[in-house]
DNA sequence: ACTAACCCTTGATCTACCTCAAGAGCTAGA
DNA sequence: TCTAGCTCTTGAGGTAGATCAAGGGTTAGT
């Protein structure tokens, strides 16, 4: 009982929970900071499919997501679609310092958003150094993956990009795997659409080459979501990887 | 005369006549800092074609462009190349909170860069809130503009690419040039080849499509580098632009 | 279990861009 | 002015991936 006190006394009640309360934005605030920011926060819940705020609405907020898997998506006026990033719990959603970004976040799976007004997590970054720091070392990140990206994008041939958007998975889930680099096992956030999105193809294409990875072996597919690839390094090559990475 | 002397007393002697004082990093620094900081920075001049301290080199410290345009680039093992950013004066050279990143930078015209050392840098950044707020503002924009590059590279075709970074350089020579938004001349900052490895395109795909371009009368080309935009608006339906920007 | 609505796969054909090849500007140095 | 070395252009033909088309799986609601 007493730790309950002691806790509820520096945290708020609806954050002790939280399962991103160590590694989103809110890691970055002092007790007191956090106190004040979360009067403003309210949760929501969405799902699949579901747009949540295209960026360009600028009466929304700011949303850092909880739970779940969210893409951006950029469009060209006659429907080609291009998905230039992807979202994970802890991640913030919304475009500091700019009312305009012709983005459109979407969800792809249930989502659990925490979202807050712009003004109360812009006066928290003009206030915090940490949190001013820890935005700047993820919009860092944030611009790396895209770099990659666009080697993939623009250099890559088809087989080669499947393979690295499967390795991309692959890598994210692996620490939540069991053991060694050798086999990792996952479920696919996006479907084929989506990858065809995110790798500049087609869905038939996208289909194709993962037929080939299967036939010959380098992964293992069930329900076409979920895969299993025996042997990273052999997917790593077949993805082509950049010289220095 | 008093302007000059009250400026002398604040600003060290080297940065007085710097083309990037108002617009760079040191814009951001408290006229203390800039004192402590100007006695750890050394201007160095290259060549173009010149590899400018691969990122990877952890020895390397950072690097403000004072003048010139620098590549930004990553190779696959088999010499593929994909630009993946261009820096321009005022831009820093160097990726900061980490030390391996798989980009090679290349002076594209001739340089002048004002380097410092990882450590002066890094700690200036520690103490002042302005200037990572000057970074982080900084990062988001490149991170923008990665993103409406992955667009150009995963759904646009050849002739929309070139017309894409056409109008990339148009705009921003557009302030440099005399007035309304309707005739532009710019210099291109990169040969065919560099464009090429841009756009995710091959040379003469690139050459093929300005010609169509000059055919058309959407720009005019002399002596291959020298550009005229007589209708911006034109040139900008040629390049498909993205729906909301 | 059955049905509807999505997803995904596979095949046949087409085409945008690449590759290979030749030659024509430019620019700079002797 | 001439030459050497880039850089750029243009043409002919090949190919990776798109498009068009059909059918098979998977999932959720009744």
């Amino acid at each position: 009982m007493l730790e309950v006190i002691a806790t509820t006394d520096t945290i708020p009640h609806q954050c002790v929970s939280c399962s991103v309360r160590q590694t989103g934005i809110c890691a970055h605030l002092t007790p007191e900071q956090l106190i004040a920011f979360a009067q403003h926060t309210r949760h929501s819940h969405h799902q699949a499919g579901e747009t949540l705020a295209s960026e360009t609405d600028t009466s929304a907020g700011y949303a850092m997501v909880v739970e779940g898997v969210i893409k951006l998506t950029r469009l060209l006026q006659d429907g080609r679609q291009q998905l230039v990033g992807l979202q994970f719990a802890s991640d913030l959603l919304g475009r500091l310092y700019s009312s305009e970004n012709p983005t459109t976040a979407e969800a792809v799976s249930e989502i659990e958003l925490c979202r807050m007004p712009k003004s109360i997590l812009e006066s928290a970054v003009a206030e915090s150094s940490a949190l001013k720091d820890f935005l700047l070392r993820r919009s860092l990140q944030e611009l790396d993956d895209a770099r990659e990206w666009m080697v993939t994008l623009g250099r890559k041939t088809a087989p080669e990009r499947v393979a690295s958007i499967l390795l991309l998975f692959a890598l994210r889930n692996r620490r939540a795997d069991a053991g060694k680099d050798s086999a990792v096992t996952f479920d696919l956030p996006l479907i084929r659409a989506d990858m065809a999105d995110f790798l500049g193809l087609t869905i038939e294409t996208v289909s194709r080459q993962i037929s080939k990875l299967r036939e010959d072996g380098v992964i293992i597919v069930t329900s076409h979501r979920h895969v299993v690839v025996p042997d990273l390094e052999r997917l790593r090559r077949r993805a082509g990887q950049s010289e220095l990475a």
